[in-house]
DNA sequence: GTGGTTTTTGACCGATTGGTCAAATGAACA
DNA sequence: TGTTCATTTGACCAATCGGTCAAAAACCAC
């Protein structure tokens, strides 16, 4: 019984039907939710059975778990990049930039972050927070440092950060509230939500 | 058999229990989801028995719709209070105060809104869509008319409005997120949101 | 009070849910 | 080939779900 949680080495096919049931939970939970989504659901998408998929997760919540705790760090990346050492206003254009490419090439992992957060991230550890506190407050003090140097105008980057998220996430999140009041349009919308942001924040952030 | 659906004019206890019914139901709705949410949950929360909530509402679907449709002006008159004949800096700085206020004073009603448009807006009417374009198709139109007349700077109306909802809306979607980044603080959050919002529409909007 | 209506209740139902289990099957290596 | 371990399956289960129904209880105008 070498199931997915024991400590050997996992066999081919142990890795090839993890990931099929992890790519499959992702398409259920973003469009379902956690309760929403049921273990039938995720197998069928999967090409397996429900107790097949049993025999590689423990439970639902075990599935959901691993997805966020993967996805974490794909989606917090384009924050890890911004470079103090880069010029401010081009570091943090380009990490709206980054952001709103992850919106729309990766909305399904917007909406199961966003699902989560919502219901007050009952599946997300302390550790976990934790380590995403750290990072944005790294971030925070990159921040400061150029205001304090003048090369940014002060604004405050808890604030700034939680804006961007805001608006780049809102492109994935909301797509059918967007499309419903843009029209259809294949996405069009992207390169004008790039020009506005790219507009609003860099006449926000220059100082003087 | 005067049902809350009948055409007759409703009894003192219709009018009551049905408001504690939906008031209850926001609670759970807002903090579960609608799949999430049980019948008995909300029964509970409003004081009544399950069957006893299905005498006044016909099922879990006519509950969540009429809360969605009664919440949905409210939600709306922000927006719907942006006046043409303003000036264009105060009336959109006005507005955004308006939001971040509702996002502290109606968390659920934005959190409500916030599940039903990430699952797609599944028991939202077409017509309710439709009132909604056209509320923003009319603001959009008084927006350009200041921008062509250079009474604020040319960014594209329709963004700008999706960027004020994400933005102050993130506050209550997000809460938890947000509370886990700055720390608890009762309601320190409110003001500095509300100081970062004005500066970075002020300087994005300023003409020139 | 009485009679008719509204409201409330408990007992119940079929469907779906997450999950179990023992037995059957498949793969791989000696 | 046989053996051992990994994988898959079908049958099953208890709990929960949204919802029904007939009868009881409460309400209210007369």
């Amino acid at each position: 019984m070498a199931r997915a949680e024991s400590t050997r080495t996992p066999t081919r096919i142990q890795r090839e039907k993890t990931e099929a049931i992890l790519a499959a939970a992702l398409d259920i939970f973003a469009a379902e939710g956690f309760r929403g989504a049921t273990l039938d659901q995720i197998a069928e998408a999967a090409g397996l059975s429900k107790p097949n998929l049993l025999y590689y997760f423990d439970s639902k919540e075990a599935i959901h778990q691993t997805l966020l705790e993967r996805l974490l760090d794909t989606w917090l990346n384009p924050l890890r990049q911004i470079d103090p050492a880069g010029d401010p206003l081009k570091e943090l254009g380009a990490y709206i930039q980054r952001k709103l490419e992850m919106s729309r090439d990766m909305p399904r992992e917007s909406r199961l972050f966003a699902n989560e957060i919502l219901r007050g991230a009952p599946h997300m550890s302390p550790a976990t927070m934790a380590a995403l506190k750290a990072l944005v407050d790294e971030k925070v003090a990159i921040i400061n440092g150029w205001a304090k140097a003048g090369r940014i105008e002060a604004l405050d980057p808890y604030h700034l950060i939680f804006s961007i998220w805001a608006t780049t996430q809102h492109y994935a999140d909301f797509e059918v509230q967007v499309r419903g009041i843009l029209g259809p349009s294949e996405d069009g919308h992207h390169h004008d939500a790039s020009a506005f942001l790219s507009r609003l924040y860099t006449r926000g952030l220059t100082p003087g």
